[in-house]
Parts: structure tokens; C-alpha cells; sequence
DNA sequence: GTGAAAGCGCTAACAT
DNA sequence: ATGTTAGCGCTTTCAC
């Protein structure tokens, strides 16, 4: 292994011009670093992390945790794509990631992280207060509902589901279902409160349905129930596209036409909403474009820890297809 | 941060002993261990990986990579259900994991790694040669057909599909095609060699038919086509859960009945293959499995680092269902 | 603009 | 069965 006293000796300079060059923490001689920089290379020399962590005592690892037995992300392919824009954006940025365990261990070593990226975490996610207690900087994607403050990066989901109920408006729906499930996200809690909101708005009736858990198949039966009622539901939306695969699985067993009889909404522009038929009106979200403020916010606060915390709020957009398009 | 000399002035010790106490690297007497944990305890002790690290020039953080734009992962929900394995078998027996970045950076400290997981690695994988040159314990899932020598754990996806096979023969099916793609996962070569295989043993036509990529969509193209022909196939076997789907579509389309004129087998065992209609007949694999066996290697090697390479093979399951069942 | 040296938290000889 | 101490690779004060 190569380390920064190889280098030293190899460009003629000292260990402590060395770590100057590449720490950036003071001037060096422009002709100086370049002997060091190609001294570096010459050796195939890159920092310790572990020994920069023990000198410094800040870490540029970053816990990543997802809630996979709660969240849609399980059954999504979204996850795979957010995974993925995490790994390219802290590469680019020189930051690593570790994935932290599902339950918090009481003895995790919260000092060996530079910060931590919670996706979709709820009320009763213990990460949260345990990082923030031990002032590990916290993003959370999607907000925490659980009572302790955090950086954020979230979508509009918001304003999206006015849109989905001015759109099924248009279409002639007015008896709209939305179907969600209980866990507590503040995704789900902000396209309950748009739907409601937006239906009063356009003055149609505007009733929440809870699914036992996030299965197709929960839903497909759900919605069953939901059609053989004396006046059933002329529209579904869903809080993630693979329900909306079961919903239009149960109009189909019930012989009832999507999207003439039936209007069908998911959420997520997951490559389901593509499959399924008739293809799926749903809302999109960027995945990658998450990762990469996540990661920025972390780089900043790594840079500049005293800075306040930060939200952002990203677009999200309505991709109208034919479930819903009478 | 409490430090193991903390502990050592709480519980009257030296700072070799409560060492020892965490490593177990030596004998240490019970009541002295119980008075060292007791004061771990107390002070919220925690030994520090980073200095451990150091001082050992041993790591305990596994470094894990995906290949998402080449597997069928990105599409998945396998994918989400692996790394959920990974990281609930890593937490258990205290190692953590790092995402690797999708590319080789020349200046990877491979040394801040005590071993790495690839799933799923085509030969077109740098990572692999990369680590192996560092003396970086590899271990991938799915075995790596790039010409260097590494642990593996694996399926019997050959095993596994000779059963499907002799499954369509006594469905009295006569011209399958095996719908494949070409990355080169050591997956998609042994399905490919057992397909033939077993289409020889049971006299049956066997055709190889490759897609352009993964989605769905191209399964559906590519079907369209084959379907279209002067004699068609009577079954299609698909290299993934949601091509088969795709498939189903395409028959759709032309008006094709499946299972009676068109038998479908998919490849996973996905939430997807459920939701087809009919529901799909597919072999399943156990994605917490694998974790765990990889993870149970990364911990052999780590305590034991002369230890041989080692290969390891899980059973896979034939589900049959409606697609196949004329 | 550059160096010397102390020390981050831990482990592992070498002691006793 | 337990303790003393050098040193892992790096950063950072203090000095020049």
C-alpha cells in the first residue's frame, strides 16, 4: 500500500505539503503540487480514508437505509433506480456509502458517518432521532413525520394529485377513489390531503380507501368490494403504480371496461405503469434527480457543517395515458 | 466519543484487555470481561472501525456492486429483495457494506475493503480483475465468465430448467423458444445450454431467440414477430419474469390463447409473475438466500484469509401455474 | 511557501 | 491473566 510518506519521498517534499495537496487546506506552489500530483500517480496513491477519519474524526461515509418491509419500494423499480443515482452522484463527489442495518442497533457507530440518506422514512423510523441525537446530519427523502427536523428533498406530489383530479375532472369522472395504504410516508400524506382538496375543488366526491398491505393483490381485492357496491366508484387513483395493476385487474374479472367505465391512476412511472392495459395514466418522479440533491446536500453540509438545514422540492409530472382517457 | 480508554479508567483495566474483551483475540478473565462490558455499556462504547482499520490494516466493510444498466435487476423487484438480504446478513455478523461506484476508478483504495460482492458480473466487469490484482477477496453471485477465478454463490438455473422443459414436453408442447438477451451472466449462459439440452432430450424443437434489451417492450416486439410467422413457436421461455409478460401481451395482441395456444414460462418468480393473466409459470430463486451465503463467505475469508475460494450452489424451484398448464 | 512532530483510537508484539 | 508501548496513515498546530 502506498501512503502519503512514499509520496513525499518521491517528489522531494514533506508529508504535510503532501496532505496540503490534496486536502486543499492551504496554498501550495503551483509547480510543487504538480511534482506531488504526478508523484502520486506514479505510485497509484490515493488517501486513507479510515486514517484521514482517525486524524480528522469526520467521515465521508454516508448511511444510506430504506424501510424495504414498510415502503412501495420493495415491489418497485424505482428503488433500483434511486440506488443507482446514489451510487453514481457520491462517487462524483468522493463520498462512499454504507447501508445501515433495517433495526438501529444501540451501539451503531454514528461517528463513522459524514452524514445519512433516509429514504421514506415514517413516524416510527428510529434512525432518525438516533443519528440526530448524535448530530449525524440527516436527509431524508420524502419528509419525516416523527417529530424531529431534518434536511429534505421531496417531489410535489402534492401539486401532481391536483392535477390528477382536475384531469379526471375533465374526463367526466366524479365518483374518484383514492387508494392508498397505512403507512405513514409523507407521500401518502400529501396526496390524501391534494386528492381531498382537489376534488372539493371540482366538486366531486371524494372518498380515501386503505389497503391492507401494498400487494396487487390487496388491492385487486379491495377494489372487487369497491365495484359490486350500489354505486361504485367511476375512478381509482393509486399511491403506487403496481396497485393500479390490481385495480385494473379486478375491472377486468368484474367485466368493467378501463377507462370508459372505470378511470385508472398510479403513481411512480415504473415500467409496470407501461405494461399494463390499457397503459397507465400516472404521476412521475425522477429517482436519479433525488439521489443527486441528497447527495449534494450532504457535500454541502459535509463542507460546512454549521450551515442550516435545507429543503427541496422537486417537480413532479402527470403523464396522461390511456387508463384514464375516456 | 468515548474511546476504549474510557473504558479501560471505568473498569480499572488496561486498554489491552477491554481490546481484547471486543476481539476475543485472547483470553480474558470472566469477571474482567463482565466489568469491561459493563462499562462499554455504561459509556455507550463503540470500538471505532476506522481505527481498527488502521491499526489491523484489516476492513470490515464489504463492498458490493451492480451492474443495473446491464442485469435484469434495474427492473426487478429481485433487486430489492437481495439488498435487503445483504443488508440484514451483514448487520448480524458485524460488517458493513459500501456501494461501489458503476465504474472503476483507478484510485479505488481497494484496501479500504475486506472483500466485495458482485451480483451478477458479466466478463465486461473491471471491478472483478481490478480487486483481484489487489488481493481484494471476491466473492459474485452468478458465477464470472471474464477468465479470473472467484468465489461464487449461485443457482442450479441449468437444473432448473431442464425441469421446464420436461415440464412443456408433458404439456405436450412441441417448438418452445427460449427468449434470451446478451449480456453475458453466467445466468443467461447456463439456461441457454440447458434449454438446448433439454429440448434434445425430449425431442422438442429448441430456438434461441435474443432481444434487443431487457423491457418488456422488446419481449412484446420480438413475440409479435415469432408469432407471426408460418409456424410459429408453441411456447416461450423467457430469460426474466417481465419479458414473459410482455410475451403474454403480444399473444394478446394476435389473439393468441395462453396456455392452449401459447405456453409462457417466466424466470424469477417476481411480484410480476403473479400478476400476469394468466399467472405465470416460473422458476423461483431465493434472492435472501444468496445474501446470506455471500455474506457467510465474506466472513469465512475474513477470519480465515488463506482459505481456498469456494462455490456455492442453491437449489432453484420450477412454479408451475396457468401460462404452461394447458 | 514549506516542515517537524504530536496525536487521532486502536491493535499486537513483548513484557510481567 | 493482564499491562506497556510502538505505530498504523493521516491532519494540523506551531515553527521557520
Amino acid at each position: 500500500m502506498t501512503t502519503i510518506k512514499d509520496v513525499a519521498n518521491e517528489a522531494g517534499v514533506s508529508v504535510t505539503t503532501v496532505s496540503h495537496v490534496f486536502s486543499g487546506k492551504r496554498k501550495v506552489a503551483k509547480r510543487t503540487a504538480e511534482n506531488v500530483l504526478a508523484a502520486a500517480a506514479k505510485l497509484g496513491y490515493a488517501p486513507d480514508a479510515a486514517a484521514r477519519k482517525l486524524a480528522t474524526g469526520r467521515s465521508t461515509t454516508v448511511g444510506l437505509h430504506f424501510e424495504l418491509g414498510e415502503s412501495a419500494l420493495l415491489l418497485n423499480p424505482f428503488f433500483a433506480q434511486l440506488l443507482m443515482g446514489f451510487a453514481a452522484a457520491s462517487a462524483e463527489r468522493g463520498f462512499t456509502f454504507t447501508l445501515l442495518p433495517p433495526e438501529v442497533t444501540n451501539s451503531y457507530p454514528a461517528g463513522s458517518m459524514g452524514g445519512a440518506i433516509m429514504v421514506d422514512p415514517t413516524p416510527g423510523n428510529e434512525w432518525v432521532p438516533f443519528l440526530a441525537r448524535q448530530n449525524c446530519r440527516v436527509v431524508t427523502i420524502g419528509r419525516y413525520l416523527g417529530g424531529v427536523e431534518t434536511s429534505w428533498v421531496d417531489n410535489n406530489h402534492g401539486e401532481a394529485m391536483l392535477e390528477v383530479t382536475k384531469h379526471l375532472a375533465e374526463q367526466g369522472y366524479s365518483r374518484p377513489v383514492l387508494l392508498s395504504v397505512r403507512h405513514r410516508m409523507s407521500y401518502l400524506a400529501d396526496i390524501e390531503a391534494a386528492f381531498q382538496q382537489g376534488c372539493l375543488a371540482k366538486r366531486l366526491t371524494a372518498e380515501l380507501v386503505y389497503t391492507t398491505d401494498l400487494s396487487d393483490r390487496s388491492a385487486r381485492l379491495t377494489t372487487r368490494n369497491l365495484l359490486q357496491r350500489p354505486s361504485p366508484p367511476d375512478a381509482v387513483v393509486c399511491a403506487i403504480d403496481h396497485m393500479a395493476l390490481g385495480v385494473a385487474h379486478a375491472a377486468e374479472e368484474l367485466g368493467i371496461t378501463v377507462p370508459t367505465e372505470l378511470g385508472v391512476v398510479g403513481a411512480g412511472d415504473t415500467v409496470l405503469s407501461r405494461h399494463a392495459s390499457p397503459k397507465l395514466t400516472t404521476v412521475r418522479v425522477d429517482p436519479q434527480a433525488l439521489a443527486r440533491e441528497a447527495i449534494r446536500l450532504i457535500s454541502d453540509f459535509w463542507h460546512n457543517p454549521t450551515s442550516p438545514d435545507q429543503h427541496i422540492r422537486l417537480p413532479s409530472e402527470l403523464i396522461i395515458r390511456a387508463s384514464s382517457s375516456r
